[in-house]
RNA sequence: GCGGGCGUAGCUCAGUGGUAGAGCGUCAGCCUUCCAAGCUGAAUGUCGAGGGUUCGACCCCCUUCGCCCGCUCCA
């Protein structure tokens, strides 16, 4: 498998990826794509979007799938955010250990000692038999006793402890009491404010997912769009997740892309419309060139569930074998049940109840849709893409060549005078003018034609037309096959056509 | 946020307490009738940033920013 440096270097070298803000020395989380890299993850959400929303796709009743589009804001109210849950549980607690090193999620560990003011206090992650049975056993043997007594010994979580109880802390890998820190807050959502006044009032979130959007216009959509469970509606969008470390290039960034469907369904026809979703969305990775053992679909354990999922169809992600994370496997996409948790909590906080149910008309009855929601990243797909196309080749001169899908690469074709003489470069330019109406295409008549196609290598582009001296006596071109290196001819005036042939 | 490693041209990397280098790439000219050819020439660095030590710092020290690995996190 290819080293991630050298992926990294040639989409810095060529322009597909950089460091955002990188003259001011960059900024962790944040990158910026260049001239190709727009283009190739504008063809990923376009293919996206024309397959989901524009093109005849038929369920797992054979009948066609109904998707709207929407494109909500970034900025919410923000009580958007407390009926989601991001409030309250994407705010988490750190507390970091000086004497092991260690960091443990303050909300997690509880504090063992006695009751009274100024007792040692013996500190273990909750739900941990073995950690909790030797803070147990130690603080026994500090009180020289045989066993602790229920009514003395408190068990107090460590968020509740003052800075003088916590100096006499001991963390669940030391042995000097005082060394844990006290609780900061690695706040997930990245928070601003609306309006000239800076208060606790004007504070707003940008979103952290764009799924909040597609749930709270959920009445809007039913209620302008003759649409009827079962629809979905999708939509491509920023989203911002303050992470703690972003890491591995743009798989972990603090701003990123999402594309994602939230697909309504009657709550007894889960099973089904989960596994369509999961396998069509599978299949689709692999429809724009992600089609080697890299790409695998996995079924989560019930214990990995997220709290909205315990008692649904499932959740499965499309994982990708980046280079970083081999030989595991780095989440593309998920497929999850989500109930008809999204839709209640909203129908609850905004005030309305059961009166925002939804009414089945065929069946008669209201309920709250149960949701099937595909939510992919645009930002890691493009990546996916990039390490998929990344085929290094010794033979040829650029060393290394992209073999991106015809539909995903950046430039579809290159027009090539094989000399800047004898008319070619004017024959040139009308075939030029002509595709580029319809395609992204590269004209360019300076140095060998050698270092033209091995350009073209690095960037992918698939074909390579090229006007030589018998396109001025027969009317054709050659075609250059970027993965072959092999050539063709074909007439100049069918070029277009060929073209449309293998660019869908 | 902690620990470890790293930061020199667009890329990959040498380098020494005493005037910043190579290969590749890029650009221009000549040449060239199919794969970075050849020849000639050109541009680009506050040696990540800021302090300090020194007669003198790319080199030694401190701080800071960024990257990589591990911990942690990833409802």
């Amino acid at each position: 498998m290819a080293r991630m440096d050298d992926i990294v270097s040639l989409c810095r070298r060529r322009g597909f990826i950089f460091q955002s803000s990188e003259i001011y020395g960059g900024i962790n989380g944040f990158w910026d794509y260049g001239p190709l890299g727009a283009e190739l993850k504008r063809n990923l959400k376009g293919a996206w979007w024309n397959d989901i929303v524009h093109r005849e796709l038929l369920g797992p009743d054979g009948q066609p799938v109904d998707i709207v589009g929407l494109d909500t804001t970034i900025i919410m109210n923000p009580k958007v955010w407390v009926a989601s849950g991001h409030v309250g549980g994407f705010n988490d607690p750190m507390v970091d250990c000086r004497e092991s090193k260690g960091r443990y999620r303050a909300d997690h560990l509880i504090a063992l000692g006695a009751a009274e003011p100024g007792a040692r206090l013996y500190v273990y992650v909750e739900g941990d038999e073995e950690q909790m049975a030797k803070a147990e056993k130690t603080l026994a043997k500090y009180e020289r006793r045989d066993a602790l007594d229920p009514a003395r010994h408190l068990r107090r979580p460590f968020t509740m402890l003052s800075a003088d109880d916590r100096a006499r802390a001991v963390g669940p890998h030391a042995k000097e009491a005082g060394t844990l820190t006290e609780p900061r807050m690695f706040n997930l959502m990245f928070e601003t404010h609306c309006g000239a006044v800076r208060d606790e009032d004007s504070k707003a979130y940008l979103r952290p997912e764009t799924a909040q959007g597609i749930f709270v216009n959920f009445w809007n959509v039913v209620d302008t769009s003759r649409v009827k469970v079962p629809f979905g509606i999708a939509q491509i969008g920023k989203a911002f997740r303050n992470e703690v470390t972003p890491r591995n290039f743009t798989f972990r960034s603090r701003e990123f892309e999402q594309m994602e469907i939230e697909f309504f369904i009657r709550p007894d026809t889960a099973n089904e419309w989960y596994k369509f979703w999961r396998d069509y969305r599978f299949n689709w990775w692999q429809s724009i060139g992600l089609t080697s053992s890299n790409l695998q679909l996995r079924e989560h354990d019930r214990d990995e569930l997220a709290h909205y999922a315990k008692e649904g169809a499932g959740t499965s992600d499309i994982e990708y074998k980046f280079p970083f994370t081999d030989p595991g496997y780095g989440e593309l996409e998920g497929v999850a049940h989500r109930a008809d948790f999204d839709l209640k909590a909203h129908a609850t906080h905004c005030g309305k109840g059961d009166k925002l149910k939804y009414f089945d008309q065929e069946k008669n009855e209201r309920y709250f849709p149960h949701v099937i929601e595909p939510s992919a990243g645009a930002d890691r797909g493009t990546l996916a893409l990039l390490c998929e196309a990344y085929t290094p080749d010794e033979s040829r001169a650029s060393k290394v060549f992209m073999k991106f899908h015809p539909r995903m690469a950046p430039i579809k074709a290159g027009i090539f005078p094989l000399v800047a003489k004898d008319g070619m470069p004017e024959v040139g330019e009308r075939l030029f003018r002509e595709l580029r109406k319809r395609w992204t295409i590269e004209f360019d008549e300076k140095q060998s034609i050698g270092k033209r196609y091995a350009r073209m290598d690095e960037a992918g582009t698939p074909y390579c037309f090229t006007i030589d001296g018998e396109t001025l006596t027969t009317n054709t071109v050659t075609v250059r096959h970027r993965d072959t290196q092999a050539q063709e001819r074909v007439a100049i005036d069918q070029v277009a056509a060929y073209l449309g042939d293998r660019i869908v």
